[in-house]
RNA sequence: GGGCUCGUAGCUCAGCUGGCAGAGCAGCUGACUUUUAAUCAGCGGGUCGUAGGUUCGAACCCUACCGGGCUCACCA
C-alpha cells in the first residue's frame, strides 16, 4: 500500500477528493485512515458545527472511493467547563450554581437526559441520523475518567517545559504580550469535592498530582493512572488525541486556522511529544441563516440547528448544499424564497448528473454534477451516466398542489400518480419532499404564496357583467365530474375567445374559492379541487 | 502589530496542480400559454480588487498595496 493506490480519475475531482488525495499522500503506509471531527456540546450544536461533521463525512466517502478503509471518529468534548448559562435554558438559577463544573456533570435543565452535555449531544446525534452520517462517537469525559489518556497526560506533564516553550514561541512569533509562567503545568480538571475547575497543581513526576481547589479549599493527591477528573487543556488535549487515535484528517473552523492558533501549536506538540504528525487540515468558514424571520430567535436562542434545516430541506438537498460550497466559502442557509431556487438548482443538477456523456464540453459539468451528487447521496450510491433520474416534483408546483389538498400528502401523491407525473416507485421520495414543502409553506412562505380553499361558502353580490361567465363556469363544472386540467384549460380558452374578460372574471372566482383575488392557475386549481368541491362554493352566488 | 483567508458578470458561486474567462438566477428579445406565471428558443453582460514580477502563456505562482472576514487567552 504505497504510492498511488488508485490511478487518478479525473472525475474524482471534488474538493473532498482533493482532501482525500492529500491525506493519502501524507499517509501512504497507513492501512486504515482515521478521520476525525470534534465539537464541544456546551450549547445547542448548530448548523455551523454541522459543517465540521459533513466535511469529514464527505472526505471519508472520497477516501473510501479510493478503496481505503476509513475510521470516522467524532469526539464530543464534553469534559469542557460549563462557562455560560444559555439564555433560553430553563432553571437559570440552578444552572448559575453549576458554572465551573464539567458540562458532563451539570444536570440537564430540560430533565430529559443524564446531563446538560448529554442533552445537547443526543439532540445533535439524532438530527444527523437521517443524513446518513454514522461516525463512531467518543465522549471525552468517559475517556479521561477511564484513564485512556493517562499516558498522554503523563507525557505532557513530564514535558511541560517543552510544551511551554512551544506555546511561548508561538506567542512570540505572533507578537502576543504575555508569556506562560515557568511553573505552569499543562493540566486542568475538576475538584472531586465541589466539581469546579479552579485548581492548583503540584506534580510528582509520575502518576500523582497534588490538587488544591481554590474554590472549596479541598486538598487531594490524585492518581490519574487509571482515570480521574484531571484533563489536558485544549491546546494540548487536541494533539494528544491526534496521537492517541492516529488521526490523518481533521478539519477546523476558521478560528483555529491562523498562525499561533490551536492547530498551529498542536502541530508542534504532536510532533515533539506524541510522536505523530498533525492531520491533514481543511479550514471551513461559518454558516449563517437567512430568512427565518422572528421564528427562531425565541425558540432556539437565535441558533439554527440541523433539525430546523431538515424541516425544509430534504437530507440529500442539505448535503448537496454543503458539498457544493468549498469549505472556505461562507454561506447562509436560506429559509425564504431562495429555498425554491435551491430546489430548482438541485433538480437540475440531478438531471444533469444522469445524462449520458457525449464527449463534448458539457461532459465536465456532467461529471461535476454527478460527483457532487454522489457525495451528497443518502444512502450513498453511485450514479451511472445515461441512467434514469428519479422523478422529482418541482418545489413550486408541489407547493401549489399541496395547498390545494390542504397539506394532505397522501392525497397529493395520489393526484400526481393519477396525472402520470409521479411513478409509484418514487413515492417515498415524493413524500419526503412534500413534508418539506408543507413545512416551508406553513412556516416561511410569504403571504402571497399561501392560500387555503374556503371551508364555508360565501354568497357574494356578483357584478352584472360577471354573472353570465360565472354561470358558464358552473355549467362546465356540472357537465363533467372529473375534468382534467387540460379539459378545463380548453374551456377557459373558449370562454376567453367568446369575449369574456378573464382578467376581470378570475378575481371573482378566486374570491369565492379562496377568499383572495389571485391564485394558482385556474384550470389546475379546479381540476384538483374537483367540481364536487368547487360547485358548492360557486353556486350560492348565482342567486 | 503578526498571521490566515477571501475579492471573478447585477446577485450567488464554479474555475481541477498555469493553456481561448463559466454556470444558475436576475435582465432583455421572441414564441406559446389566459393568473402567485410555467415552458421553449435566443441575446447582452467581466480591466478576474490594484500595481508590478516570473513565464511562450497567469484568475491561478511571487511581491507590494487596497478592501472585507477571521485570528493571535493558564477557553474548548
Amino acid at each position: 500500500m504505497t504510492g498511488e493506490r488508485r490511478a487518478r480519475d479525473p472525475y474524482l475531482n471534488h474538493w473532498a477528493d482533493h482532501a482525500a488525495d492529500k491525506t493519502l499522500r501524507a499517509h501512504p503506509d497507513v492501512k486504515r485512515i482515521v478521520v476525525a471531527a470534534g465539537i464541544t456540546p456546551s450549547g445547542v450544536v448548530h448548523i455551523g458545527n454541522f459543517r465540521e461533521v459533513i466535511t469529514v463525512d464527505l472526505v471519508a466517502r472520497a477516501l473510501r472511493a479510493r478503496g481505503v478503509e476509513v475510521r470516522f471518529i467524532y469526539s464530543w468534548d464534553d469534559f469542557d467547563v460549563f462557562r455560560k448559562v444559555p439564555k433560553d435554558a430553563p432553571q437559570q438559577e440552578m444552572l448559575q450554581g453549576e458554572l465551573g463544573k464539567s458540562i458532563a456533570d451539570v444536570p440537564d435543565p430540560w430533565g430529559t437526559h443524564e446531563s446538560y452535555a448529554a442533552h445537547n449531544i443526543a439532540r445533535f446525534e439524532e438530527s444527523i441520523a437521517p443524513l446518513g452520517i454514522e461516525p463512531e462517537f467518543i465522549r471525552q469525559h468517559r475517556m479521561y475518567r477511564a484513564g485512556k489518556y493517562a499516558a498522554g497526560i503523563r507525557s505532557a506533564l513530564q514535558n511541560a517545559a517543552v510544551i511551554r516553550d512551544l506555546l511561548n514561541a508561538a506567542r512570540e512569533a505572533t507578537g502576543a504580550r504575555t508569556r506562560i509562567a515557568d511553573d505552569w503545568l499543562p493540566l486542568a480538571g475538576f475538584c472531586t469535592r465541589c466539581g469546579k475547575d479552579d485548581l492548583s497543581f503540584d506534580y510528582d513526576g509520575e502518576w500523582t498530582v497534588q490538587v488544591h481547589c481554590n474554590g472549596c479549599g479541598h486538598d487531594e493527591a490524585v492518581d490519574f493512572e487509571n482515570g480521574s477528573d484531571l484533563k489536558l487543556p485544549w491546546r494540548v488535549d487536541w494533539p494528544m488525541r491526534w496521537g492517541y487515535e492516529k488521526v490523518c484528517f481533521e478539519p477546523g473552523g476558521k478560528d483555529h486556522s491562523s498562525a499561533g492558533g490551536s492547530y498551529d501549536t498542536a502541530k508542534g506538540i504532536v510532533r515533539d511529544i506524541y510522536g505523530w504528525v498533525a492531520p491533514e487540515y481543511v479550514g471551513y468558514d461559518f454558516v449563517s441563516a437567512k430568512g427565518q424571520g422572528g421564528k427562531l430567535s425565541s425558540s432556539k436562542g437565535g441558533v439554527v440547528d440541523v433539525t430546523t434545516c431538515l424541516e425544509v430541506y430534504e437530507p440529500e438537498v442539505l448535503r448537496w448544499l454543503f458539498a457544493g460550497y468549498r469549505p472556505n466559502t461562507e454561506f447562509a442557509i436560506s429559509f425564504d424564497l431562495d429555498v425554491i431556487k435551491l430546489y430548482e438548482d438541485y433538480d437540475r443538477t440531478v438531471r444533469l448528473a444522469h445524462e449520458a456523456e457525449d464527449g463534448g464540453k458539457k461532459d465536465k459539468k456532467r461529471q461535476t454534477a454527478r460527483r457532487t451528487l454522489e457525495l451528497a447521496s443518502v444512502p450513498e450510491r453511485t450514479i451511472e451516466p445515461g441512467s434514469t433520474p428519479p422523478t422529482l416534483i418541482a418545489f413550486r408546483h408541489l407547493s401549489t398542489v399541496l395547498q390545494t389538498f390542504d397539506g394532505d400528502i397522501a392525497a397529493t401523491g395520489d393526484y400526481f400518480v393519477a396525472t402520470g407525473e409521479l411513478p409509484e416507485a418514487d413515492r417515498a421520495r415524493f413524500e419526503q419532499r412534500a413534508r418539506c414543502v408543507w413545512n416551508w409553506v406553513e412556516q416561511y412562505a410569504p403571504e402571497d404564496f399561501r392560500y387555503r380553499i374556503r371551508t364555508e361558502p360565501v354568497t357574494r353580490d356578483i357584478p352584472e357583467d360577471q354573472r353570465e361567465p360565472l354561470r358558464r363556469l358552473v355549467e362546465i363544472l356540472r357537465a363533467d365530474a372529473n375534468p382534467t386540467e387540460t379539459d378545463l384549460g380548453g374551456k377557459m380558452s373558449e370562454m376567453s375567445k367568446s369575449g369574456v374578460d378573464m382578467k376581470a372574471f378570475f378575481p371573482v372566482v378566486y374570491d369565492l374559492l379562496l377568499g383572495r383575488d389571485r391564485g394558482p392557475k385556474m384550470s389546475t386549481l379546479l381540476a384538483i379541487m374537483t367540481p364536487a368541491k368547487a360547485l358548492p362554493l360557486l353556486e350560492p352566488s348565482l342567486g
